[in-house]
DNA sequence: GTCTATAAAGCGATAGAC
DNA sequence: GTCTATCGCTTTATAGAC
């Protein structure tokens, strides 16, 4: 039929990232095949092929068209107003709202974190998170001055991407409830925890 | 040439986990074929099959067989002496020596939360983690006594796991040393950021 | 307990037409 | 920009011999 469903490229690019991020982010790399993503979009694999050299390049394309932009909504979180405690308490809500309303980031930065090359992980740290890991530290020397900043600022990150984490499993564990997936509780329990 | 290479179904049991659980850890279920799984054990692919009704029974016993004891070990680290400062160092601490020595259970844990169906799930949290959680919890109740214990115990699991779950991509951020994966560190500072 | 041989399906990737 | 058709290879899984 050779009938052109998108009329740039662009537009095709678009609709194949809808289904490609969601997809790798549940099952990986090696858990999706071309022909999903061809058939999930509705092209035939040569059409994605036609956009891509490989499933490689898919696959970090993909990788970086969820990643960016996350950089720049992280400086936003960061602005240093107020006390140190409302410092901590809107990096912490607004980070967990920014990584709850994109599940797939977080699938994608997790798989990453577990088997991704050393190249890549420089890639993210250096385009996503270096910049703004930076502000994390400050705030962690406020917040901890006799305690190295850069584990601070770890731990940090750890709190709130381990409790977005296990939201699959707390159900199984005592007393875990609903409710404990909801941004302003995780903020308010974590920044109870911090600053007591 | 069908010749035994082991005397007993155990041992050849053994012998394919041994290879089975690093692939699984480092791969995922679709990153690993049977046939790697064979090739690496010296055996042939009828061999693996005749252990194995399939490939999905082979990744949920190699689980298994990664997960097991880890609820023994836990709960000898639970023991309640000591102050709450001292229980939880050794909480942290212990914790954080036994993931770091057994780094497939460290990533198939991980690739269980980012995947794994809610039925495995349930098991998981029943056999492995339900029990000591408990006392976890126990230790958040006195830890932090105005705080939800459930999501304070999230939040200590959390620490311990973000630590050890970011290692790789730490050297490329900010001030990241070889030394933050010293287990007596990241417990010390972990507790330095909990208790002051 | 292990093998060889093989079936049936799915895979990544390409050629060439429209 | 998209298609059909196909190649060569790998995959999961089984049958049957020793």
């Amino acid at each position: 039929m050779a009938k052109a469903k998108f009329s740039t490229t662009q537009e095709a690019l678009g609709a194949i990232f809808r289904v490609s991020i969601p997809l790798f982010a549940k099952h990986g790399f090696s858990g999706v095949s071309i022909r999903q993503v061809a058939s999930a979009v509705g092209v035939s694999i040569a059409t994605i092929y036609h956009h891509f050299p490989d499933k490689k390049a898919l696959y970090l394309r993909s990788i970086e068209e969820s990643f960016k932009d996350k950089a720049m909504e992280l400086e936003e979180i960061l602005k240093p107003e107020g006390t140190i405690g409302e410092q901590l308490h809107r990096f912490i809500l607004r980070f967990t709202e920014l990584v709850i309303n994109d599940h797939d980031f977080e699938l994608l930065f997790h798989r990453e974190l577990l088997e991704g090359d050393p190249e890549r992980l420089r890639v993210l740290a250096d385009e996503v998170f270096r910049e703004q890991f930076k502000n994390v530290v400050e705030l962690a020397k406020r917040l901890a001055p006799e305690t190295d900043p850069h584990m601070t600022a770890i731990s940090l990150f750890g709190l709130v991407f381990f409790h977005l984490e296990t939201a699959s499993i707390r159900p199984f564990l005592p007393d875990g409830e609903a409710k404990h997936n909801k941004p302003e509780l995780v903020a308010k329990n974590i920044c109870n925890l911090l600053v007591r």
